[in-house]
DNA sequence: TCCGGTGATGTGTACGTTCACATCAGCAGG
DNA sequence: CCTGCTGATGTGAACGTACACATCACCGGA
């Protein structure tokens, strides 16, 4: 009763198959399977009648059956957080692109949260597509947790994390970063800085944490206790105004740009003048950091680069091809004007 | 030949199907079937035993089989531009949890440029994956050319246009938001009001200027050429520099809040007091805004609303509901420190 | 002339699931 | 005691493709 027989939308076309193409081509649909995956042996002519039969009918193969009868799904999971922001967006981007010209396509999820309920969610969602790799932009520490535990069936990278895992990440060498961040204020003679941490359950976070540290060690400096943020200029700008009561110190390496935003916000509220009073690093260097007042001197960490690794190891892997290069990509100081040689 | 029988790695052992669940079970496989899919017509100790039967086996369905027969691919196409900035990534994260949590998955393309190649391409990618329903958010005038001619074949919705296209279109009110913003300037007293656009592809950079047109025009004051940018901060600077050269404005509303800051920017650097000499506006008010030098006065957009609103509105009429809301959502005008009554 | 080989094409089957229909037991009503 | 119904479960297809194998025409060499 639903389908009025002379209802003028034709009632639900089934889309033309091979076999549509193989009668319209005057072929069997075993040659035109073969021009679909071009085979070798088939003749110019037969490939040229099956084109044109394709052409006409408007025939698109059916990736589903593919993925039934060759159990390969061509999708690569992105398990990721944060997708907002300017590094994972465009590291996911860079992703998108190379597995899309490698004939892949991406599967996105992101996990609202570092519970391991959440995690495991986002990682089943993924499972259940069968996925053939898995990418995880999610430096959390838990989620590497999640990952032993769950104990993650093809191939996968993380992204971001730094050092430990070493058989499935692919990292900016965070550490090594904040080193040059931290040498930056050191050479310019500062020796009270301060660093404003991202949130301690973030590798990113810990990495840069300790490279800061390890530098400020090895220069004999005073440590003072980093404080743990959420990389938000929101908390950049009251950790500044907490932190500007007591002007103990004449140097901030901050976790990222945001916080850096933040805190020379502060620092104009207080009316310091940066650099002149205070010198401030980030870290990202996002398109904006330059525009910033003053331009930021930060750390740029090449996202693009690391999405397209991740997709060039995890293809590679599935060829087979064992032991791709895992070497970090190395990070770049980027001299502004936030620093200045301390009076 | 090519199974040592006594192969330490097991030969690629076939995951579970239902029949092997039927079979621990002591089922059909159809009764494995409708406890998937939860049929009425089940006994509760049936089911709880082809529960446990699933448990043990961990057996997870297989998707590609289920898209094959019953020719539901349960994924939502996204065509993307610029999804690394903050709008769209917004949205796009929005838009994966509503899909998520009503069962569907997503698929990303983004596209490289406007050009109608590239948009036919990701759109094919797009249609080869059969997708039930199609999110774009590309709100370059091309697109929806191409669109057109296209004959996109499933529901479909365009996020961030305006106006045009109404029957498949999603936004935010665009031009009343470029007229909140320029109201604002001419309720300060300004007169000469500069706008950098966006590029002129653009169909948001488009109604952003009209809107600021029309204000003006409702005003009797006078209108300018906007200058067309590139929606970077980059280009706000230089277009800054450039502009600032003859000072016969009191005030800029900017396409967006980067090139705000780039204009700001500009401003410092010529000498300029912001909001004293220049009173600035910006569009889209991301996070960071609110930390700029001084804080910027902007138009708030909900992305994540309309990322929520644009699966609302396609699973329903994947459902066939009809005719639900497209209301178009309104934008905010958040005043901060950037704009001043003109001396 | 016949044979084996080769290149091009066709036929059967399997992938894992759901839909349509068949079956079967149990039960109420006549 | 039979009929018809209902709830629970089982059987036979079909979805669209790729793989394995079969077939066929053709060719060169013995």
């Amino acid at each position: 009763m639903s389908s009025p027989e002379q209802a003028s939308e034709p009632e639900r076309v089934r889309a033309p198959n091979i076999r549509d193409v193989a009668r319209v081509a005057g072929v069997s649909y075993q040659t035109v399977s073969r021009a679909l995956n071009d085979s070798p042996s088939i003749r110019p002519e037969t490939l040229a009648r099956v084109q044109a039969a394709i052409e006409e009918l408007g025939y698109r193969p059916n990736q589903a059956a593919r993925a039934l009868v060759t159990s390969r799904s061509r999708t690569i999971g992105v398990l990721a957080a944060q997708t907002v922001h300017y590094g994972p967006a465009t590291s996911i981007q860079a992703i998108e692109t190379a597995a899309r010209e490698a004939g892949y396509r991406l599967s996105i999820t992101n996990i609202s949260s570092s519970e391991y309920a959440s995690i495991k969610a986002g990682l089943d969602h993924l499972m259940a597509q069968s996925i053939e790799a898995l990418i995880v932009i999610a430096p959390q520490v838990r989620v590497f947790e999640a990952l032993d535990d769950l104990q993650v069936a093809v191939p996968f990278v993380t992204l971001e994390a730094t050092g430990l895992n070493t058989a499935h990440s692919l990292w900016v060498d965070q550490i090594q970063g904040a080193r040059l961040a931290t040498r930056h204020l050191i050479d310019l003679g500062h020796t009270e800085i301060m660093h404003i941490s991202g949130p301690q359950d973030w590798i990113e976070a810990e990495a840069r944490m300790q490279g800061f540290l390890r530098e400020l060690g090895d220069a004999d400096l005073r440590t003072r206790a980093p404080i743990l943020g959420d990389w938000t200029a929101h908390f950049g700008y009251y950790a500044g105004l907490e932190l500007l009561r007591y002007r103990d110190f004449t140097a901030v390496f901050c976790g990222n740009d945001q916080m850096a935003l933040g805190f020379m916000h502060a620092c104009r509220e207080t009316g310091l003048s940066v650099p002149g009073d205070m010198s401030i690093v980030g870290f990202d260097d996002i398109p904006e950091a330059a525009h910033f007042a003053p331009p930021l001197t930060t750390v740029r960490q090449n996202f693009a680069e690391i999405g397209r690794r991740a997709i060039e190891l995890l293809l590679g892997e599935l060829r087979g091809d064992t032991e791709l290069s895992h070497a970090p990509v190395q990070p770049e100081l980027i001299v502004r004007q936030s620093t200045a040689r301390l009076a």
